[in-house]
DNA sequence: TCAACTTTGTGCACCCGTTCACAAGTGCCT
DNA sequence: AGGCACTTGTGAACGGGTGCACAAAGTTGA
């Protein structure tokens, strides 16, 4: 049970915890798997299985107590202790990013902006003053910087990222459209969004190829003009 | 090989698709797929089992060609017909999706912006002028909207939801942080940025404590005072 | 105290995705 | 023409995650 929790139940964590703290705001005490399953919208057995990596809260017949469960949680994602964020990059996305209330709420602080473009350097967003990217070294060392949010244009994310590496930041949260190499000790997670409408419009498209043969069950052939190698087959 | 090509492999099919873009504005004509994974940050036989999911393309003893690979997962993923998107809600966040100049570019228009502030209705942003809220229906129905992006605080999510799938959209993507519920008809992809960061705190966590037990082994066992239970060995 | 009811925690079977390893196919060089 | 070097495409083994179903554990009410 201890030891190694699954990623797939660290990615979902959050979700319960967000979810708890709806039901804690509303005066809820106690919830049932099934209850807060429903509330983050996956299954009560995963659920289950999901909080039982973390040790056995929760009282048979009655449910989980929601204080309780929240404090367990955040102690297991490391929300108890406050992580230190430095933005880099201040366009239309850091500054959203800077602004972003829930942002701070919850066990981090952003400890400084930062921007290359002079004309942005010096204004004050969110509440910071935006420093040059060439403080980009002595802000993590000084400020103690765990983890880097990159909101950089594409041609100067791999650069940052690498800045920010080297002066000691082990995770990076990417929101530029590129690739970033690290090496394996660093963590990076990335949030793409025209990453997520692609995947939208594959399915998008799916749909509505499926209703297509739901009404005219023969086109369906007919759109599929080849067995699968791909390249024949395109001429009528 | 056709009928059906996993989630996993769409949800990667953008990252290739990005990398191969980059290739061909180098000027690249054709890539291994070592190279491909390489840029992709993936292994090489993931891609190509991914890639034979679409169909054989690529040439054995030489590679892919770009360019066919570029079409050949456009198609796949839909890119090839334009779809149109609303964004609901014109803060910060929708500020920074508006002016996204990637959001555009591929497949995608920007059929609307909405927002519920009068203050900020009539606004021009990223070239459009920001309509009521209530124009939302409208807006579907007379533009053919396909993807509706909810970018509102959290206590209008569901309700901008609720009415973007009254009104016939059936692809969601949705950057408030709540679960949405929706009928199984609709897909929803969500984006959250203190999700991800809380994801971010847990490795962190989990890397100061290896961190710890390789500086001095014996102290793990001291932080660990319980043997998984819990709730009791806590007090000293 | 006991029985009926509720809900957790988990063993087990199944399924999807990943990885390895290699046969089959292609181009190049002699 | 033939062999060599290279790369794709895929069968097969493996591993992790999911969902089912149920025993264990606790509560409520008589």
């Amino acid at each position: 049970m201890r030891q190694g929790i699954p990623d797939a139940t660290v990615a979902r964590l959050p979700v319960y915890l967000r979810a708890l703290t709806t039901l804690a705001e509303d005066g809820t005490a106690t919830v049932s798997s099934e209850e807060l399953a429903a509330a983050a919208g996956v299954g009560s057995a995963k659920l289950r299985k999901d909080l039982s990596h973390l040790g056995s809260y929760g009282t048979r017949g009655v449910g989980y107590e929601v204080e309780y469960l929240v404090y367990q949680i955040s102690r297991e994602l490391g929300l108890t202790q406050d992580w230190r964020v430095v933005i880099v990059g201040v366009g239309n996305l850091g500054h959203a990013l800077a602004n972003y209330g829930g942002f701070v709420s919850r066990g981090f602080t952003v400890a400084a902006l930062l921007d290359a473009d002079d004309r942005i350097v010096g204004e004050t967003v969110g509440g910071l003053v935006v420093r040059p990217v060439d403080d980009l070294e002595e802000v993590v060392a000084e400020q103690g910087v765990h983890i880097g949010v990159v909101a950089t244009p594409a041609p100067a994310a791999q650069d940052v990222c690498d800045r920010l590496v080297a002066a000691g930041v082990t995770s990076v949260l990417n929101f530029a459209p590129v690739v970033l190499l690290v090496p394996d000790t660093v963590m990076v997670r990335k949030v793409d969004l025209s990453t997520e409408l692609q995947i939208l419009a594959f399915h998008e498209q799916r749909q509505v190829a499926n209703r297509l043969s739901v009404d005219v069950p023969a086109r369906v052939v007919a759109l599929e003009p080849d067995g699968g190698t791909g390249r024949a087959g395109v001429s009528p």
